[in-house]
DNA sequence: AATAAATGTGGATATTACTCACATATTATT
DNA sequence: AATAATATGTGAGTAATATCCACATTTATT
């Protein structure tokens, strides 16, 4: 998309609004948190009139989950890069996931808050784009899991969608423990994901 | 309905307006969720003006605040009951405080939310009746994770406040698991704690 | 070129949290 | 008991917000 556009000043039509909208978005829910977005401050931003992003999205809902779905695809390209790293063992592969999955999380705090919570996932709206994503990502952490079983990781007596969901609430529930501040100071994080892999894993048996 | 208003003299002063402001936002909030409490429509509901509640109260957040204190009071008076009944073992203690506790957040989505979001934890407002209440409620849990490690439910090696960190973690994420439907159906919940206590805790040595 | 569709604009509305000046009830002090 | 201080109520008003509406301009389709 390059059209003569370079020479005119002020143009009527914004040229990329959505992807712009999205973006500014994303920059103000991380600085600022998600109820730092108004979508008054976010026109102004973009530079353009308060009611042009009503063309793009349906409503402030549906401009979030736009956000939320595209912290979804990151997670799960990083997700993949673990799985296919040949490097690494399959429990080395677990840790990796584990440990990567709450970084990730603390370094976009207010997009997972966004990702996971309860704003678009309890509301009345339409959060279909949402589940349409986060879904195949959940899916993709159960084939993983399958795998880790085979490798005596987990015990292969369970439910592979039951040990994901296990697995995936500790990590979630870590991550809030230490975005949040509950229950926790920062400098243990290392400390307490330590323990969790320790206690969800099979240990190796001595030999 | 229909009363004689004729007659009856309506007071100046409620009575105790605080304790009517909690009772019936906490009515809100658990029947249209967080966002579903505005003051003006708890003002009215109190019969009362739209300004009164900020004699009680700072602002909304510290109505809030008050809401989720009490939540943690109830939880904290569940936990001494399990703690205190003679009749259970060390085991099936953990196994009721794990149960008791996603039923709890379950039956109270709206104020568990309100506990433990972001809402209330990350807010530059004064928390601090909050944290006063749940800091408390946390050690009660890491003083019974050491005698869960005395009994050998748990590692002795492992430190019991990074324990009772990561089974609060645990629980914390499979009850939102649950209430916001992410990655689950309802009908799987008992299935996914059976799963969570099996894997966190060590299993009895066969004999 | 004509027309339709997409994308922009400013004006308007309803809801909201919260502030302010003031009214009335309760209590503490004399 | 009288009075002062304090607690607790009221209504008017403000600023911010999400969203709707009628209309303007640009782009795509025929």
């Amino acid at each position: 998309m390059a059209p003569t556009e370079t020479n005119k000043k002020t143009k009527y039509h914004h040229g990329d609004l959505r992807q712009a909208l999205i973006a500014s978005a994303t920059n103000m829910v991380e600085s600022e948190g998600v109820n730092g977005l108004s979508l008054r401050k976010l026109a102004e931003k973009v530079n353009v009139s308060r009611t042009a992003a009503y063309h793009h999205f349906k409503d402030k809902h549906d401009l979030l989950c736009a956000i939320a779905a595209q912290g979804f695809a990151q997670w799960q390209a990083m997700a993949e890069v673990i799985s296919k790293d040949d490097s690494l063992s399959s429990r080395e592969k677990f840790k990796q996931f584990f440990l990567k999955y709450i970084q990730f999380a603390i370094n976009n705090a207010a997009i997972y808050e966004l990702m996971f919570g309860h704003q678009l996932w309890q509301s009345e709206g339409d959060n279909s784009a949402l589940k349409d994503v986060s879904y195949p990502c959940f899916q993709y952490q159960v084939e993983m899991t399958r795998l880790w079983q085979q490798q005596g990781i987990f015990p292969s007596s369970e439910n592979p969608t039951r040990l994901a969901q296990v697995t995936w609430a500790t990590m979630h529930g870590l991550a809030k423990l230490y975005i949040d501040g509950i229950y926790t100071q920062s400098s243990t994080i290392e400390d307490m994901c330590d323990t969790a892999i320790n206690l969800l894993v099979i240990n190796k048996p001595a030999n």
